[in-house]
Parts: C-alpha cells; sequence; structure tokens
RNA sequence: GGAGAGAUGGCUGAGUGGUUUAAAGCGGCGGAUUGCUAAUCCGUUGUACGUCUAUCAGGCGUACCGGGGGUUCGAAUCCCCCUCUCUCCGCCA
C-alpha cells in the first residue's frame, strides 16, 4: 500500500510510476475523496471539541445541585450531527482503503521500463549448459522411467496439476527440501519457520494478495481461510501489526507446500511439472531497516544461487522490467535454470523488495535512531522452488545409460548414493 | 461442540457513569548526587489521524483500555455481537 500522503504530495511522480506498470488506477477520485476526508474530519473532531467541553460542564453543574436541561438539549443536538459526520467519514474511510490497497507499488527508481516478460534484462548467466551425445528425454518420460512420479495416479486423486511421488522420487524431494534448508539454516543465517498453511483474509491482505489475487488462490468458505500460494505470505505476517523490539534484520527460512490456481494460465505448460497446483519451495523473508534493503536484496539472490550453484546446474539472473513486476514489489530479480528436455529457461526463484509496500499494509514497524516508529522493508526470495528444480535436475544430470547423476552435495541427503538408476 | 473465567499503557496492576486529559509500582529515557558499582532523589514516558507554526522541533484538537455496534449531555465503567486466552467436560491424531 502507498502512503496516501505520498501520493498526495508527489502526484505527478506517482502517476508516471503506475503508468510505467501500465496500472490503470483513477487517482482523481481517490485525491478527491482524500480532501473530503480530511474537510469533514475537521468539522466533526471541532464538534467533537465542543461536546467534550460542555459535557464536563454539565457534569460540574450537577454536582452543585444546577438545573442542565437546556444544555443536555444542545449538546444533544450536536451529537446527532456528529453521527452523521462520523458515518460520513467512515464510509470515505472504507472507500479510500479499499482503493488504496488496490495499487501496485513504485517500482525502483534504475527498473527497466518495459511493457512485458520481453522487457526484462538478463543479469548474469552463470554455468555451462550441457552438451549431450544423445537426445535428451524430457522430465516426463524420466520420471515415468525410473518410477519418481506418478502423474496419472496424481489426476486420479485430485485432478489434473497434482502431483504424486514415489519411492525414490519422493526420497529426492525431500532431500532437495533438507539441502536448502541446511544451507540457509546454517551457512546464511536464517531461523527457520513452519507456519501454517492455512491463513485469514487479514493475512493475505497483509503481504498483497488480496483484494486483487482472490481468483488465484484456493479457499476455505466455511472458515474464511485460504490456502498459502507461497510462504511470504504466513511467514512475512508473523510480525503483523507489531512495533519490533528486536534487532533488524531479521531472516526467516520455510520450506512448505504453495497451492495456486494457476487460473489465468489454463492450458500452458500443462504437460509434466511445470506449472501444477500444489508445489514445494523453501522461502527466505527478511525484515530490515530501510537504508539496507537493496543491498539485502543482492544478498538474497546470490543466497539462492548459491543453491543452484552448489548443485552445479546452470542457471541465468534477470531483472523484471517495470511491466513484469509484480503487484507488491519494487524491484525483482527471477533467477531461471536451464532446462536440456524444455530447451527452455525454467523460472525458479523470485527475490523481490517490497519496500514498505507490505509493511504499511500490515503494520510491521520498528524503531529508528530517532525512537520513533517506522515501517520496516520487507523482502522475499525463493530459495528456490521445487518441481521446476527437480525438472531441471533430472534433465540436466540424464546420462547415456538412462540413470540420473546426483551431484556431489546432494548425495549426503539421499542416503550417500550418485546416481538413480531405472527399476 | 458444552459450561465457566478473563482481556486495561513496554510489564505488573487499580479503576462499576462526570475531579481519570487511566492511580500506583516496575522498566525505559534524561538529570542531580557519588572514588567505581549499587542505592537515593528530581523530571520524563504510547499509537494513529487531522491541523497550525518560528517544521531535523513543537503546539492544539480528535480517537484509542481485545475488535465492532448501541444507550447517554458524558462510557475503561452499562447493554448486544464477535475474536482470542485460561479452566473443566465431551470428541480426537
Amino acid at each position: 500500500m502507498l502512503d496516501l500522503r505520498t501520493i498526495r504530495e508527489n502526484e505527478a511522480t506517482v502517476r508516471n510510476a503506475l503508468a510505467q506498470r501500465g496500472a490503470g488506477v483513477n487517482l482523481d477520485d481517490l485525491l478527491r475523496l482524500d480532501q473530503e476526508r480530511r474537510a469533514t474530519l475537521q468539522e466533526v473532531e471541532g464538534l467533537k471539541s465542543e461536546r467534550n467541553t460542555v459535557s464536563k460542564e454539565i457534569g460540574a453543574r450537577k454536582r452543585a445541585g444546577e438545573d442542565t436541561q437546556a444544555q443536555q438539549e444542545r449538546v444533544r443536538e450536536v451529537g446527532r450531527r456528529i453521527a452523521e459526520l462520523d458515518e460520513r467519514v467512515r464510509t470515505l474511510q472504507t472507500d479510500l482503503e479499499a482503493r488504496l490497497l488496490r495499487i501496485p507499488n513504485i517500482p525502483y527508481r534504475e527498473t527497466p521500463v518495459g511493457a512485458d516478460a520481453s522487457g526484462n534484462r538478463v543479469v548474469r548467466e552463470v554455468g555451462t549448459r550441457p552438451a549431450f551425445d544423445f537426445e535428451p528425454a524430457d522430465h516426463v518420460a524420466l520420471a515415468e522411467r525410473l518410477g519418481l512420479v506418478d502423474f496419472a495416479r496424481g489426476a486420479r486423486i485430485s485432478g489434473a496439476g497434482f502431483l504424486v511421488y514415489t519411492g525414490w522420487g519422493a526420497r529426492l524431494e525431500r532431500a532437495l527440501v533438507q539441502f536448502m534448508l541446511d544451507l540457509h539454516t546454517r551457512e546464511h543465517g536464517y531461523t527457520e519457520i513452519q507456519p501454517p498453511l492455512l491463513c485469514h483474509a487479514a493475512t493475505m491482505t497483509g503481504t498483497g494478495q488480496l483484494p486483487k489475487m482472490a481468483e488465484d488462490m484456493y479457499t476455505i468458505e466455511a472458515d474464511g481461510l485460504y490456502l498459502i500460494p507461497t510462504a511470504e505470505v504466513p511467514v512475512t505476517n508473523l510480525h503483523r501489526e507489531e512495533i519490533l523490539d528486536r534487532p533488524l534484520p531479521i531472516k526467516y527460512v520455510a520450506y512448505t507446500p504453495c497451492f495456486r490456481r494457476e487460473a489465468g494460465a489454463a492450458g500452458r505448460d500443462t504437460r509434466g511439472m511445470i506449472r501444477v497446483h500444489q508445489f514445494d519451495k523453501v522461502e527466505m523473508v527478511q525484515l530490515v531497516e530501510p537504508e539496507q534493503s537493496y543491498a539485502v536484496l543482492e544478498e538474497l539472490v546470490q543466497q539462492a544461487e548459491t543453491v543452484l550453484q552448489r548443485l552445479e546446474l546452470p542457471y541465468r539472473v534477470l531483472e523484471l522490467c517495470t511491466g513484469d513486476l509484480s503487484f507488491a514489489a519494487a524491484r525483482c530479480y527471477d533467477i531461471e535454470l536451464w532446462a536440456p528436455g524444455q530447451q527452455d529457461w525454467l523460472e525458479v526463484s523470485s527475490c523481490s523488495n517490497f519496500e514498505d509496500f507490505q509493511a504499511r499494509r500490515a503494520g510491521i514497524r520498528y524503531r529508528g535512531p530517532d525512537g520513533k516508529p517506522r515501517f520496516v522493508h520487507t523482502l522475499n526470495g525463493s530459495g528456490v522452488a521445487l518441481a521446476r528444480l527437480y525438472v531441471a535436475l533430472l534433465e540436466h544430470y540424464q546420462q547415456a545409460d538412462g540413470s540420473i547423476r546426483i551431484p556431489e552435495a546432494l548425495s549426503p541427503y539421499v542416503g550417500g548414493i550418485d546416481r538413480l538408476t531405472p527399476p
């Protein structure tokens, strides 16, 4: 959420930034509502001040045994007017809030300007894509041949887009999760969190999933709950409506399943495990001082890259342009893995700085050097997303004999074996 | 799911309609005193919104005693609804 005062005082800058994102926002109505709210507030607060004074006087005179009938009647009138104006302020306030919650964040000043994904900038490409002396298979064939994933039974029990990992396939998934958690907790200084997977509306609003992305989430209507699309949601909201009493930065890492309806993506990537309704992800979240947030963003990207470097997989880092930035992000890097079976790049991480956009929505503050509360900056980065990592790993490490080599760093997590072989 | 008890400032805890613009204590901050530490003494103390001014600061106003609504000239206090916590019962991995 943007600060209303910022919008008021920097109207041109805000308009320009939102235009670069391609966001159609009616600022005129917003500013008019703001104007009316402040005017009405001034009027009603004046009346309340008057009422407080007179009421106090009535109390004093009653104690002195004087008649206060006339005064009481007069104040009753004032009270009626106050009730009307209060109602008006409430309406304006609600309307303003609803509009503010739908305005996306302002992009970082160096963000490349572009209309869509084609405007993204390749920051670097690391590692070399493998050369095969045979025709590389895709992950669906590999997973089926090795008995790692059962696509048909996933569809049978839950529908298309749900996976069943079996035997060594399940073991490999667990190994990857554990490998990443160990890396981030032991070497990168994160505290591990296991949050709820169902969150209510206030939490979903805090990080920006609501109100705009409601149709992307699975809902539990009977209880007013939503399945989390990412651990970012519960973990960032851990400190909702708090003035933090601990030193910054706060660094959390969480493994959770993620649930996405992929409502707008029907028919895309339907084959295999590239776009599924449920996948595992290890997510890093940081709450930091505003002055540090852009340095921390670089740190996050490197920590996500470390996962891929240890697994010896080739990848590239992109900076998203204004038109491709997600709703709440001010600056975002995506990391993509090369998948030989797809002959394409797969997004496995998204590292974003939200500045104070989420903190303002969620009310997450800390005390600055002057002791006054300030909003923190929030960041998160996948470290990294499974399913797609799994795809790239299978396709990258496939051998001519049909086996899958296990990279050295991962081997201890699968009981020391160095390859998966067909049964 | 049923019954009961509770929710007050950073913490403990008083307060059942107007001298409470929330007592007192603890803690925090500033100062005094003091070889050092401790102790003692004095002062100070939250958040949001609005507004004004001599605007790296402050003044004024409004609201905030779990959340929302109501009664009243006036609500922490009375009434209604909700949430959460605790205790007991039931159910249960």
